[in-house]
DNA sequence: GATGAATGAGTATTCATTCAT
DNA sequence: TATGAATGAATACTCATTCAT
């Protein structure tokens, strides 16, 4: 019983968090980290306004736990899509397809981890992406395929502004240009970018 | 004697006024828009914080001003640039060279205009540097020069997010990569991007 | 449990409300709408500033709820005291003894009632009150029994304009003249000025 | 020469001083004491903000001047057109007469001189002239004429909120009501309030 | 006298955060 | 744990008033 009323009192808990977290990603995600309050969400989530105290230590912890575990699960996302990719193209078509597939999904913390708001946070996921990438290109530097004028740490930065400026652009309304067509012409600069023949 | 009454009391206007754009200009390239307050121009400016209010109407109306008045200068500093290309190449090149150019002479505003509190208006400059170069590319689709799963639309966000950030990371500390690499990095991913073979 | 909870902060709540209340009646009849501020009101009740707003969406809005409460609790009490009046002159007597009944119990918001802030509130109140009076004026018109020279609209505004002077008069120091004396001279003009002969 | 010139200077400040007069009778009349501010009074005299000061200590000190002036041009035109007045009822009607014969050419003024701004200062000429008509009842008091029921402050005070309010009612719009009408029905008023057979 | 830029105290209002219940 | 009333520092903005030119 005690077990029991304890365990009663963790998901209670939890859910409280969790319908914080919830109110958190939509409001963020319309309005930016400063316009928004902290009464907003709680009003949103159904609690009072001191309990979002209870869960998290100020407005920008939340703001922050989300920027990161969306990153977290965008880049399990990224993982599991390219771990079996068969070549170089397949490797990079998959990864542009599960980060707009992820979008797709998470339209509103994709808002929120590029929205300028998150600092970093979402930079260096992408970061991390097409670090990769020019790392790559190193050895084709070395092998003499890629020109010694494309500089890594250029075209990574290069790549990462692409990347979530388009994704920033296309989830905002969707419809005008179709999602294949996008990851195709992304995979595409990326490619001839920093793999020109 | 009316004349150089009048005049003084201008050019005292004129001086406060740009006293305020300048710590306008440090403050919110360092802080953002939300991180600083119209007392704290005021301050740095050294004058009351009433003053702000007999030049500009509020907090965003300087901030706008900072704005348009850049992507002004800047448009200017492109254009004047790129008056006499001789080909594709050249064009390109000279553009990038101008907004690099401009942006080390004016890192804090260049900041400002790209730091994302300016809405739209960095973004639509690059828009159309970057829409000319995609309308440039319809025609080679038309011509079949380039395939047709480079959709213009996207090529033109993936362009303006790609100078964007590698402004924005270069200028925050511009040692690590020399200008010249910067500037031809870009030059031949813009063009590989954009016109493949 | 839940309820005496919830109680208790119900109870505080309307407690400090209350005190905001009292705190806004003593000052604006003492300095008028303009000469209160919301912190004066705050501090007077002995709460923080911001409190103020939890309670009142601004300054005016106080105001206003204080007026027009005041209007409601006179209204009913005039109603109430004239509800078994025989004749005319007893009718009018009661009004006018009700009226200043009201305003011995409530200085300061008759103060605020009739003090010029608060716009048409408290002259509608008497205005309904002298009204009544000059439409019946408007049948010993019909009936002859008035000169056609006592328009009715005038006589209104004149009946209203002399309450609510004697009354504002009267309260700021009571003691001169006996409230029955000015009850007794008010009813007279009123019947004098109404029905000659 | 000195002297025209001096002249020249003097008509000049006393032409300055009068625009501000002018529009600190329009703006006060319109706004009310503190809608207005002294810079709206300059910019609508055509002068600068600080030019105001030259000729007024400060905002209040224009606003008790227009209607200190203004109560002695009333003062002043009342007791013009009731100096050959043959009876009571003559001088009564032509002080009533003189009042809104007044008010018709001086609307802004008069809504000054009477619209609560401006403390005792409108009610104490009506005072007087009240006093001067419940001072003439005091002797039918004690002739007998006149119950003892009629004390003659409160009678004061009546007459001066009904002249004062009927006043300000009328001048707004003074179409509906002949002017004519009114000046009948409160003379009436007045004689059968004060002068009951 | 006149100008008008500048001052700075005053006022309203918001909101992250605390704490008694 | 949850509540929600209360806090008070922060901030925007106004305007009566001064003063160098």
């Amino acid at each position: 019983m005690s077990v029991s009323r304890q365990s009663a009192a963790t998901r209670s808990r939890a859910n409280t968090r969790g319908r914080l977290l919830t109110s958190g990603v939509q409001l963020f995600a319309r309005h930016g980290l400063n316009g928004v309050t902290t009464h907003d969400i709680a009003r949103e989530a159904g609690v009072a306004s001191g309990t979002f105290y209870l869960h998290f230590s100020d407005k920008s912890a939340l703001f922050h736990e989300i920027a990161v575990d969306t990153e977290a699960r965008l880049r399990a996302h990224i993982e599991e899509a390219t771990a079996y990719a068969a070549d170089l193209r397949g490797a990079v078509r998959a990864e542009v397809e599960a980060l707009f597939d992820f979008a797709e999904q998470n339209r509103d913390t994709i808002r929120i981890l590029f929205g300028g708001d998150s600092g970093a946070a979402g930079s260096e996921l992408l970061n991390a992406f097409a670090t990769s990438i020019a790392e790559g290109r190193r050895r084709d530097i070395a092998t003499g395929e890629m020109p010694l004028e494309i500089e890594p740490r250029v075209l990574s930065q290069a790549l990462v502004g692409m990347l979530s400026r388009v994704l920033l652009w296309w989830i905002e309304d969707p419809d005008p240009v179709a999602r294949e067509t996008v990851i195709e012409t992304l995979t595409r600069i990326q490619l001839s970018g920093t793999h020109p023949i």
